[in-house]
DNA sequence: GTGAAAGCGCTAACAC
DNA sequence: GTGTTAGCGCTTTCAC
């Protein structure tokens, strides 16, 4: 492990004998230089091992390719996804991708915001951990901001959403069909988009099939498996149980899931079904398999990548929305087998 | 959104009235200055909600706060589960860790490399997709580097690793134990660390029990979940498809899983048993729960991150490894219904 | 085509 | 205690 120094452009202008200005026009050609010249540089360049330094660059050209992306948990595929499909766009168009995770918790949020802007990062996109606990912070950034799946108190922003309400309807529809009455929710927190919005399409579009939901049966975690856990055994112990719940995001399916297999005389398709918001891995392997309300999550940050870059050249245009369509993937768990005969 | 100009420590000089190198001193808290001076550049700094450049620190000082972790998967908890523990420890220490993918590809590979380079961080910490595709871009970093998980062809740098033979043994003992006379392994790409041992390992401790393993119950994986389906079919679809199967690692246990809920005939726990390399989330919701060998993932990000701080205090240091014990959790699905009547 | 030189924002001697 | 100044590595006028 030789720790040689790194080398700089000014080595390579030694080595080539030429002056700084013209190994820059080479490496970035920029301006004319001649080919034997460029050779000779190339040569320098190649035989030094160069590697550019991106801070000298993004000093003197007050401008970097480095991105930024906050999102609330780093261990949430959905997250993972979204930067999946945010980087991938994002390299095509020369721009890095740094991902930080806030943990859903405004003051390591702020940390983020802080950090990235020490980073002098050109774009931030950004899962906000509360609707308006860094609003000013963000408010402050002067540079280019896109939303993703939540909103914030302020409509300042690009936004990347999803038609949550359209989603959630789909999802009490189909247990209506499929002969449910006792229809129960497990909602996210009230104070975020998509919590809101989830249980707003859910009890709305149960209203519209003349269903009222009783309050025992809206029960509010926190977008946690634990929670999902806890509040699922809460409606489970009820006298009139129901026979139907809806999990408002991918791990409280998976806690509703524990707690359904784990609550004596409850089983999943017998005697309560689910269906849940988001797909998860092990949506095919539970008997039966997992209905769910299933979304674009790679496509959400191609998204937010496109609605930045074009924030980048046109800071001025007026703010952009892109919502994206929920898909119901019906796979069975949906409906109890006795459920049938009873109506 | 008013898109004013960073401030500079230069626009905080002029309204505290003071020079730039007392507003550094200030900020940096280096070098003494009168009570009443700082409090006039605090001010300045907050009225002008001042925010560090980054990059002109870290070029005025030849050192940043940047610190690069490789990684094969994002979207692998296993790998964001080593983020966490990494980026913990780090960030006690003032550094900020910039997590990128190599799709475990190794010209992705060579492109993250490339780009930490670019940013000039200070350590890398890396599980690399090949032995041997990028030694020598390895080799030249010039910076300290962490593998994680995985060796290189060379024994150059400090190791964060997992005692995998121990791992692999003890599921070969349990099954064993269970009665099982059949045994088949899913393993890993024969030329990865943690691919290797972990065969080794099994087929060993299943040797000194006096079972030979025929070559059919050997299937070579890739580590994704689609290689331990089709793989887990291949085997339940022997003339004697083996009682107990061993799967390498998380993801191909979701496809070995799959692939007997999906087989005709083959259930889990009954015709077949499992035992996992890697917890996963839904271990605890197979029926039976699933026993696997599972590892501290979390700690191997914090050892990370110790090591390679250690080194960047001490570069000349003799290299370091450490390994990490796995353990055996044990639920139920290492054996089947009948076996034991068998016996 | 090419080089000299200024400057990006900051730190760290070195003076005073 | 505080200011002046010389860089850090790079790009970019502006001359030639």
């Amino acid at each position: 492990m030789p720790p040689t120094r790194h080398q700089t452009i000014k080595d390579v202008a030694e080595r080539a004998q030429v002056s700084t200005a013209t190994v820059s026009r080479v490496i970035n050609r920029t301006g004319k230089v001649h080919a034997k010249t460029a050779a000779r540089v190339t040569r320098a360049l190649e035989e030094l091992g160069y590697v550019p330094n991106a801070w000298a660059r993004a000093m003197a050209t007050d401008g970097s390719d480095l991105m930024g992306l906050i999102v609330p948990d780093i261990l949430n595929p959905f997250f993972a996804a979204i930067y999946s499909g945010l980087n991938e766009t994002a390299k095509h168009r020369g721009l890095a991708v740094w991902m930080v995770d806030s943990g859903d918790n405004p003051e390591k949020e702020r940390q983020a915001l802080h950090m990235l802007g020490r980073y002098r990062a050109q774009g931030i996109i950004i899962t906000p951990a509360h609707p308006a606990a860094n609003l000013a912070a963000i408010e402050r950034i002067g540079t280019p901001v896109c939303l993703v799946d939540r909103r914030l108190a302020k409509n300042l922003w690009d936004l990347v959403l999803i038609d949550n309400v359209n989603g959630a309807r789909q999802a009490a529809q189909l247990f209506v069909a499929a002969g449910h009455q006792r229809i129960a929710i497990i909602a996210g927190p009230q104070d975020s988009t998509p919590g809101v919005e989830r249980l707003q399409g859910f009890v709305d579009a149960l209203a519209a099939e003349g269903l009222d939901m009783p309050p025992e049966y809206i029960k509010f975690g926190d977008f946690r498996q634990e929670s999902g856990f806890s509040l699922a055994r809460e409606l489970l112990a009820l006298d009139a149980p129901p026979t139907a719940i809806f999990s408002c995001n991918n791990l409280m399916t998976m806690g509703l899931l524990q707690a359904i297999h784990s609550y004596p005389g409850a089983a999943l398709g017998e005697t309560v079904a689910v269906i849940g918001f988001d797909d998860i891995p092990i949506s095919t392997l539970t008997d039966p398999p997992l209905t769910v309300v299933s979304r674009p999550m790679k496509e959400m940050g191609v998204q937010a990548a496109k609605l930045i870059t074009a924030r980048m050249e046109a800071p001025e245009k007026p703010q952009e929305t892109v919502v994206l369509g929920p898909q119901l993937v019906i796979r069975g768990s949906e409906k109890i087998a006795g459920l049938l005969r009873w109506i």
